[in-house]
DNA sequence: GATTGTTTTATACTTCTGTTTCAAACAAGT
DNA sequence: ACTTGTTTGAAACAGAAGTATAAAACAATC
């Protein structure tokens, strides 16, 4: 009576967790239509209704997923993004705290491969549910402003536009990386033995500062 | 009989053409798994038999969609460098070549939605026979190594591995902007009514051409 | 210990998948 | 006209998909 017992919901949390977690994984290893919920529910050593009875359907366990994952990520980027500028910072200082946690938010050190393929994903496929996309480009154009408000504290009369042409060519630098770092165990890629993770970044630093500055330098696209 | 005579040539490839058309919207637009040989089929305006009597299997017509694609994107890469260096040229000259050639044959400017997403999936689901992502990872390093080659023309001293390190930071870029350029019709995203083709390629080119100079004077990674 | 509400199981259901079958339609050669 | 090889069509197949159901197992209260 009186609701749940802490047992009761500790062992139902322990069940959903086992859930997601399986579903976390397999959806983003071979994508969502091509994982079956009995996939799910043997991975997570349960039976087939659990997935209905927990979640309603195949879908909405699929959106709680991707939530809660976006979850993690959105707060990964704004704590790095926050403590490099809580106290004096250059650009590089900017780009590198930014590179970094973007880079770890999409588990490329992680054994397990790919859990950002779960987002990419997600991206190929807007079939599911429209406010799944908006919530995923919404928590994007957050950080997307909190860096860009970033560098103009730096350099207050950079263009706005220019600025957001600037954050894409970033982010589209870190998911390329991000995508080959991650395929990398099991992929066919050559790659030279000094592509890691802090090479990766110092590089993509490098090459972002140097674009970022001429681009600010160049003015306004109109011009 | 003695084979096939010219009009049931011409009458087979038609249809075999509309299918493997039909068929490469539909993969890019849904996916391998979430696209069923009825909707092709449907779509094509022929039998449900037809895909199994002419290329054997849904997987098998999916592997000469995919390398038809890759034929296209390939020769139209090609000849753009190809274009650019049998003349005098600069980086910028080079950076642009591949980058409108890179958009084009990604398909940017159709009005249906994002061919490119036929390779973007693949590579999220190597699922396929090995033998196809082998195919499109030595399609991507042949373009690779026409492009660093080109500018070690250019900078002869240039370090080879930071090259390829910009490379991928460059194909990062454009393929960052062509999924927003694909995207952009049907989504909710909010861009600068800038955001063209022409003001994308010149800000890619700016912003790639100060981050390849800066990182060849940098030099080695190692050092 | 019986009752109550919740969780888990096994199983059934319906729909949809890729593929096959086999007969009809067809085009072409003799 | 008849035969031959090829292409099309409608239907059927076996299997897998997501979901629903109803009974069993469980934990906790009275």
């Amino acid at each position: 009576m009186s609701g749940n017992t802490p047992n009761m919901a500790k062992e139902q949390d322990a069940i959903v967790h086992r859930i997601m977690d399986s579903a976390e994984f397999l959806f983003a290893q071979n994508g969502f239509a091509s994982t079956s919920v009995r996939d799910i529910t043997s991975a997570a050593g349960c039976n087939v209704a659990s997935i209905n009875y927990y979640f309603g359907s195949k879908r909405d366990l699929y959106e709680r997923v991707i939530d809660r994952y976006l979850e993690n990520m959105r707060n990964t980027r704004v704590e790095a993004i926050e403590r490099v500028m809580e106290s004096d910072y250059s650009l590089r200082d900017l780009l590198e705290g930014f590179s970094r946690s973007f880079l770890l938010s999409l588990g490329v050190t992680g054994s397990k491969r790919s859990t950002m393929h779960l987002i990419l994903r997600e991206f190929l496929d807007p079939a599911t549910d429209e406010s799944l996309s908006e919530r995923i480009i919404a928590s994007i154009h957050e950080i997307r402003d909190m860096v860009i408000s970033g560098i103009q504290r730096l350099y207050p009369d950079a263009d706005e536009e220019s600025l957001q042409f600037c954050f894409i060519s970033l982010v589209g630098q870190l998911r390329h990386f991000s995508h080959i770092l991650v395929e990398r165990l099991s992929s066919c890629h050559t790659l030279p033995p000094t592509f890691n993770l802090d090479n990766v970044i110092s590089h993509v630093v490098e090459y972002a500062h140097a674009g970022i500055i001429a681009v600010i330098k160049e003015g306004s696209l109109d011009a």
